[in-house]
DNA sequence: GCTTGACCTTGACGCTGGGTCAACCCTCCA
DNA sequence: TGGAGGGTTGACCCAGCGTCAAGGTCAAGC
């Protein structure tokens, strides 16, 4: 008969978790000598690899005492089942390699290619990697937030880059975040965001991007603290009948400061 | 700004897993407003929505604080290091799937396959699967206490095997456990067992099998409790010089009956 | 007969990644 | 003013064991 260890060691697990089957019901009690200790029959080397068989599959304890206590016929559809979870969990974690593979190479994180690439052309236009940093962050939230629209919001960002305006304004914006908020250069900014902006829209290319409106708050929210002049820069198109950053819209005239009382 | 459950939401997770998240230290703690309330900036949910990425990946969390408090290189490797876990994961789970279909039965399992083999030889001999379920659970113990004799003597009985006597004992064995104590054909099983160890005597067959005289007695026990026959059986062979089953041993003829004065 | 070292026993706490109360505070709306 | 629906901390709970702790047992060697 065997003790414990061997036991353990022909099923090739601890001796701990042996006692912790018995301690959970999964495996019997076996009968003691008269020292107390525990001696097994070949019938716990039969369970024992059964058990662990089921539980290196990821079965949790509690179902493999059902399948081990069921009839035949049960035992043979659990394991069919536990079969199909496990070509499930094999296939998540081919996923997350190919993930992880993108993390590693790409922008540290699971950003989409097309997202990539976008930076990549910003890149090559020379603006600045801390600018750069600041827009993958909003495209992280933008591919959490609403993963559906990022081709399309993508594509349409590729498209203004084909403007020559739109290009300047990225090699302004690329060195602005060091400016103090009364650099001339925002006012120079304003100019020409507002040039783009009003092209924009007699072009009628101005529809709605499909996000929420908080989480357009959000992202202006961390443009604006990212910079001194970025507040004023704000301002000023306010001023103008912009508002927005992220999503830049036409304010009606009779809409504007609002906080002044319209008597 | 957001509250907890905004940011929760923004990063798919839920307001525990966040607190969970700032009491070990991974997500810093954000400034409170003035009631005590969390409020949390758009950074955190880029670090957040980080922290998920690798813990989907199976990355503990102590070691997602290193990794994203890392450089890039060192960023890099640990992801490299996490795929090659990845990979040696998925490639345990396709091994457990393998095990999991030969799942059905115990003995594939329990034994190597040099003893499947030998009990699918007895199988195919006509012995009755009662009478190999008992070899099983030997074999089982024999694998469990003397794995490194296991081919060795398995080798050696497919020798015998090739012996139409040892054959013909099989068939007998096969029917012999519910035979009563008295019924002749123990007696013929005893003659064909005896016929057997002369021979093998003569072609200088009987060597030390390497087992622990001690487990040899405990084989032996279980073949006597196993059927009325087997105790006779074992009495007959002693009256004519032999002792033992699992190992047959010729006994000098002044030792035996060693219990009756030797005067 | 004594020591040593390997093995056995029970019992209890620790770990990960949070879930799930409880008990109370804050804010908003009718 | 009160009730819903947020928020807060604190505490216990889960699997599946690992890892002490504190002691009893066994076989071997002196």
């Amino acid at each position: 008969m065997l003790t414990i260890s061997q036991l353990a060691a022909y099923a090739g697990v601890t001796v701990r978790a042996v006692r912790h089957y018995h301690q959970i019901g999964l495996l019997p009690e076996p009968e003691r000598d008269q020292s107390g200790y525990r001696i097994y029959d070949a019938a716990a080397v039969v369970r024992l690899i059964r058990i662990r068989t089921l539980a290196d599959a990821g079965v949790p304890l509690a179902r493999v005492q059902e399948l081990l206590d069921a009839g035949p016929e049960k035992f043979g559809d659990g394991v069919q089942e536990i079969d199909k979870e496990l070509r499930a969990e094999i296939r998540r974690l081919q996923g997350t390699r190919r993930r992880l593979v993108r993390l590693a190479t790409g922008e540290h994180l699971a950003l989409p290619q097309s997202v990539v690439d976008y930076l990549d052309r910003l890149r090559g236009l020379g603006v600045e990697e801390r600018y750069i940093e600041m827009e993958r962050d909003a495209w992280i939230m933008i591919a959490a937030q609403a993963p559906h629209l990022i081709d399309a919001v993508i594509a349409k960002k590729h498209e203004e880059l084909d403007d020559p305006d739109m290009v300047k304004l990225y090699s302004l914006l690329s060195g602005a975040l060091d400016w103090p908020a009364d650099d001339p250069r925002v006012d120079e900014i304003a100019d020409l965001l507002e040039r783009l902006m009003i092209r924009a829209v007699q072009a009628g290319e101005v529809g709605t991007d499909g996000f929420d409106d908080q989480f357009v708050d959000l992202l202006d929210s961390t443009m604006v603290e990212s910079s001194p002049g970025a507040a004023r820069l704000l301002a000023i198109l306010e001023e103008r009948g912009w508002r927005g950053w992220t999503r830049i819209e036409r304010v009606p005239a009779d809409r504007l400061n609002p906080e002044l009382p319209s008597s």
